[in-house]
DNA sequence: GTGAAAGCGCTAACAC
DNA sequence: GTGTTAGCGCTTTCAC
């Protein structure tokens, strides 16, 4: 590495071509990786884009090809793990195959989330993965409908028309826990979730639904579904438990509720699982170390990842035909915040800890 | 709006000028507000705009222009809560000054931390907002230097003598710990940390110390500084205690930390804070819905990204000087993991929950 | 095998 | 006031 002192402009490919006595034609071919060219001169380039440290300008390149190497990714925020951990796969994909992944949050925001969009398709992105606010039906995917732009959906959908969707197998996750909890016994249990996201949370309720009753036609299961945000979630639970209701388990169906039913249990004096039992949709690095652990439905971050980059490369490269839904299987980690209802049920909040 | 059925070639500058009956140079002029346009040429030419959907595209403008609107953000990782809300600040920041921000990630390692930095200066990014992997003196930000790049380093710095940084006031905010500690008449406290990052951890360490040691110079400050990774501190604290150490109180000097102390404590079946106290540095949402509630110094992201960007786009727009260190200060939230020593300490893991 | 020429979409001088 | 010209740095025919 020649030791440059660089300011300013940097080399570009007619220094190059100059330095190496060819013409910038032929430098671009040699970094194509075009065979037609006499090994001497090959040679001669290589020599020179090292002497020179020059690295070809991706804006410039990409201005001149037809498809930009970008990616675009938007996701709801970024706060979480989950969609801290999938960008970072996305942005690792991309990189695998020399795109570079531009993020953005619509801070779930489905106005934000079509600004955003809006300006992905200024910049020609090659492709967008979108996660939407809501659902599959929002402006932002009939927006990349309108503009013919190629993407793939993920997390918050189940199936679209016009777009390839990759998410959690919620259904079957939610009748897995449904199946651990009858068979612990539990049979009155309270799901809790928002009804904004509606169609995932449509599937996580009905996976957990029909799979409980099939078990246990008497089983009791009470919904409590906050149309938009969290808080109102909170003051719906502390009314619930305020009347009286005394589920022996309950079910979480997002993250921020179980959080939010923590919180309510611990404001009660309620401990898991002896007064409670708590399972919760996704998990976090701190759910095992608390006391109790708390279990949870791990998403497939990874294998979503994968499969929506795989899908919309493909569609990158001209595949047609019709969209596919992809649904990827989760995992349920049990963990001691599940037990058997009656080892001490509402034991009157015995404020150890 | 007009409906376009859009495929394909997105309408060009000079599609607007001629469907206004002008030159491209005047459209370009009237976007960028010009006023010496005449009036009537303006409104033909936004009419024109309108009827098209045209919107510039900013890799040709930003190609044509010395400096190019694209901000880089390098993170050492997205996953945690800290740099979740740092990247949406600066997404957001980066957006109201009409630049895009290209976030990355180093995973934690200084070779990729290298690599990113490379890549963004093809991009020729305007600036860059690097938090290092380690601290200021890594090669990412001697590449900066090499290169001419103008940035500023986040987070896991003190100071530079050739980029603004700005990070939490750590050793303020660890003397306020150590007075709350002390106050509430602990003698014995372990802090724990990760010694690989070297200022910030140092900072940390010297701000307790020195305030725990000022208010009773008899204290005692047993310290565990894990090397490189998370793993082996939680191998030295299960050997410290396994030895029958017995602190009043934890602090640990990063998230990762808090996690790995309470599963310890866990694991024996001890609980904060009749057991033993835990403070953490960094906050997370998790923390006030624990039994009990952790004590947490809470990071001011939203006033380090302000802060950060307003020194970046400073020194795009020329300002030359001696870079500046800013320190801003964190918040310490006392919460129930913190009591008085004696209230019952190691009272022997008694096992509810 | 290689280079000249054209041009991606835009902006900035500089004429007119 | 406005249009012409000349690129930004690159890739891609298409002659030679």
């Amino acid at each position: 590495m020649a030791h440059r002192e660089a300011r300013q402009r940097r080399p570009s490919i007619h220094d190059v071509a100059s330095r190496a006595g060819v013409s910038a034609a032929t430098v671009s071919k040699v970094m194509a990786g075009v065979t037609t060219v006499k090994p001497e001169n090959a040679q001669r380039v290589f020599d020179a884009i090292e002497q020179l440290g020059y690295r070809v300008d991706p804006l410039a390149s990409d201005m001149r090809r037809a498809k930009r190497r970008i990616i675009g990714a938007i996701m709801p925020e970024f706060e979480s793990e989950f969609f801290g951990q999938m960008v970072t796969q996305l942005e690792s994909l991309a990189e695998q195959r020399g795109y570079t992944l531009v993020a953005a949050s619509s801070r779930e925001s489905e106005e934000r989330e079509k600004e955003i969009l809006a300006r992905m398709h200024d910049w020609r992105v090659a492709g967008v993965v979108l996660a939407p606010v809501r659902n599959e039906h929002g402006p932002a995917a009939a927006f990349m409908k309108a503009n013919g732009m190629t993407g793939v959906l993920i997390d918050r959908v189940l199936s679209d028309d016009a777009f390839d969707t990759v998410s959690a197998d919620s259904a079957a996750a939610s009748a897995e826990v449904a199946r651990m909890l009858v068979g612990k016994g539990h049979r009155h249990v309270l799901v809790i979730g928002l009804a904004e996201q509606a169609a995932t949370v449509r599937a996580r309720l009905d996976g957990f639904r029909s799979q409980a009753l099939a078990l246990d036609p008497s089983i009791r299961i009470d919904v409590i579904l906050s149309e938009v945000s969290v808080e109102p979630l909170r003051a719906s639970l502390r009314d619930y438990f305020g009347r009286g209701e005394r589920p022996t388990a309950v079910y979480s169906l997002l993250l921020k509720g179980t959080l939010v039913a923590l919180s309510e249990f611990r404001r009660r004096g309620w401990h898991c699982p002896n007064d409670i039992s708590l399972v919760g949709f996704d998990d976090a690095e701190w759910m095992q170390v608390t006391w109790p652990a708390i279990a949870a439905v791990v998403q497939p971050v990874r294998q979503i990842a994968i499969e929506a980059m795989n899908l919309l490369f493909r569609r990158i490269e001209g595949e047609e035909g019709q969209p596919t839904a992809r649904l990827e299987p989760c995992q349920v980690l049990m963990r001691e915040s599940v037990g058997s209802p009656g080892n001490g049920p509402h034991s009157g909040g015995g404020d150890r800890q």
